[in-house]
DNA sequence: CCCGTGCCCTGGCGGC
DNA sequence: TGCCGCCAGGGCACGG
């Protein structure tokens, strides 16, 4: 389940490794990754060299000459580098460098996408265009005049890319430990002050996740051999009936939005 | 527009 | 041991 952390953590590594190799290839051994003509888009990124890779949210932008390809990770995507070797199970798109090396696209799921843009206008393209800021980022009145307008539980809001990008289970989680706040309290409740918090909180975490690599746990375990450690650092996400950081009060798993939701019944209610 | 539900997909796990 | 059914979940299509 790469969040921003994560993505961002991929981003940096991908980068270092494949910066300036230019594609001469493409192929699909499972060809609904790709949103684009499987066809045309193997015509129009051939012979592109990968200029640099951005990141908004939870999207890797890959920008090459005269094209961007956008890729969403989901819940199992990861890249491994590789060149020579049987293509495995999960390896369902493969980019072929003039170097000899590729890039292989891995999704257990099959649920991640990649979208070919043009260069010009992709930002106001969907699905970018449609895209909020990050929290370090956002205005936070507007925000709070969202979280006013919505009848929903907070959860759902912050997990909304609409709204606030860059969070995913467990982040919000983690989030809303550190503003002391219950993930079913409906979001036209949340006080200026409490918006104002879950943004501050929302940084911190995410920040203090990105500098330790991201979080490392079941599913989502490594792409290119990068193991984050944030997953020492998780107060409520993935700990239940262990005791709360600050009151030892055991945390509980409950649904929220269909979500596994780890709450600490004390400190936030 | 707003919100809830179901779908995509497959490995892992509990139950028998 | 083996099989069945269910669960995990980000984001979107669809429907009320």
């Amino acid at each position: 389940m790469p969040e921003l952390p994560e993505v961002e953590t991929v981003r940096r590594t991908l980068e270092l490794a494949i910066q300036n190799e230019k594609i001469i290839e493409v192929k699909d051994y499972y060809s609904k990754i790709i949103t684009n003509d499987v066809e045309d888009f193997k015509k129009r990124i051939q012979y592109q060299r990968i200029n640099r890779i951005d990141r908004m949210g939870k999207y890797l932008i890959f920008i090459l000459d005269s094209d961007v390809m956008i890729i969403h990770l989901r819940m199992e995507g990861k890249f491994f580098i590789k060149r020579d070797e049987p293509i495995l199970k999960h390896e369902h798109i493969v980019f072929r460098f003039e170097s000899g090396r590729e890039l292989r696209y891995h999704d257990m799921r099959k649920f991640g996408t990649i979208t070919l843009l043009s260069k010009d206008n992709y930002l106001e393209t969907y699905p970018l265009n449609k895209l909020a800021p990050e929290p370090k980022d956002i205005n936070l009145s507007k925000f709070y005049e969202t979280l006013q307008k919505k009848r929903i539980e907070i959860k759902a809001v912050l997990l909304d890319q609409h709204i606030l990008s860059g969070l995913g289970n467990i982040y919000v989680d983690e989030t809303l430990f550190l503003s002391r706040i219950h993930p079913t309290r409906l979001a036209n409740t949340i006080s200026i002050d409490e918006a104002k918090q879950i943004i501050k909180s929302a940084i911190e975490v995410l920040d203090k996740a990105t500098k330790l690599g991201g979080t490392t746990i079941r599913s989502y375990t490594s792409s290119l051999g990068v193991h984050g450690r944030f997953q020492n650092e998780l107060n409520v996400h993935m700990r239940k009936d262990l005791p709360c950081p600050i009151c030892q009060t055991k945390i509980i798993k409950m649904k929220v939005k269909g979500r596994g939701t780890y709450v600490c019944p004390s400190c936030q209610d």
